[in-house]
DNA sequence: GCCCAGGAGATGT
DNA sequence: ACATCTCATGGG
């Protein structure tokens, strides 16, 4: 089924870019399980194919395919490594993933490496996430990780992230309103999530930027926190005082920016040459 | 052995 | 509000 032709580079934005942790290759096409349904995503000459019971628009909205990514190069243009870093790489997205993935996600991303992320996502999927054909694995559900002990999940080497994945779990089955995030104003969203055990600062940022749709959420990692001292002469700050100016400085659409920055920093792919100001 | 990784939480000031 | 420490785990 075709999906459409828009500029997508899926192995970028479906796993080298860290916005997420689970989409497996296999033969040159990407497979995930997106909402309850196992997926396979695979590019020709005629655009983005998918097999799998998952609505078109649905897929659309995962990927961002409706978004006009040339306007918001041209709305920070006048900054000369954003321009390079959107010049770099065009098939670039930032995906619009569901609340609870993307929370799970980055409770384990926190003071870790991308490489071990894959490894402990995975681990947890195949441990109480729901299997599907192809050896695709969901998300395990609030009610399933909830019902999970700290030594079980330990023995996945979670390490000490065990017990927040645990009460994080509890309280989304308990009531949290995770889609309620969604239509809330960004600085009422993000004081929300501060208040699940093992989402801090940077983490509610991921969660809002990639499972909410907050595009102005400004995520400061060890990468952009180094990029920002050195291209944007941020130095000496503290992370949330630099994901605060970003935000102000840029806008709505900060978050777009700041993947893009993020991966060419995380690649070395930039140098220090194309400063601003 | 050390330092690092898409940090958070607790405790101190 | 900011500074410092500890928290598992694996790779360089």
């Amino acid at each position: 089924m075709l999906i459409g032709n828009e500029p997508l580079d899926l192995r970028l934005t479906l796993v080298d870019s860290a916005q997420c942790f689970h989409w497996v290759e296999r033969d040159g096409r990407f497979g995930a399980v997106v909402d309850g349904v196992p997926v396979w995503l695979w590019q020709d000459g005629a655009g983005l194919h998918a097999e799998g019971d998952c609505a078109p628009g649905a897929l659309r909205q995962y990927l961002d395919l409706d978004r006009d990514y040339a306007a918001i190069a041209a709305e920070y243009a006048y900054i000369p490594a954003a321009r390079e870093a959107f010049r770099l790489f065009p098939g670039l997205r930032v995906l619009n993933q569901p609340t609870w993935e993307a929370l799970i996600a980055f409770i384990l991303s926190a003071n870790n490496n991308v490489t071990r992320i894959r490894a402990l996502v995975r681990a947890l999927q195949e441990y109480c996430g729901e299997r599907f054909e192809g050896g695709l694995y969901a998300f395990p559900t609030p009610q399933r990780l909830a019902d999970c002990g700290e030594d079980e999940l330990r023995a996945l080497k979670v390490g000490y992230r065990a017990p927040f994945l645990i009460d994080t779990a509890r309280r989304v089955r308990d009531g949290f309103a995770l889609e309620a995030l969604r239509d809330m104003p960004y600085a009422e969203a993000h004081k929300r999530l501060t208040t699940l055990p093992g989402v801090g600062n940077k983490v509610a940022d991921c969660v809002l930027l990639f499972g909410c749709g907050h595009t102005e959420a400004f995520p400061v990692d060890v990468w952009v926190a180094r990029l920002l001292a050195d291209w944007f002469g941020m130095i000496g700050r503290s992370r949330p005082a630099m994901a605060r100016e970003a935000r102000t400085r840029l806008g709505m659409h900060a978050g777009l920016m700041q993947q893009f920055l993020f991966h060419a920093a995380r690649v070395g792919a930039m140098t220090l040459d194309d400063k601003m100001r």
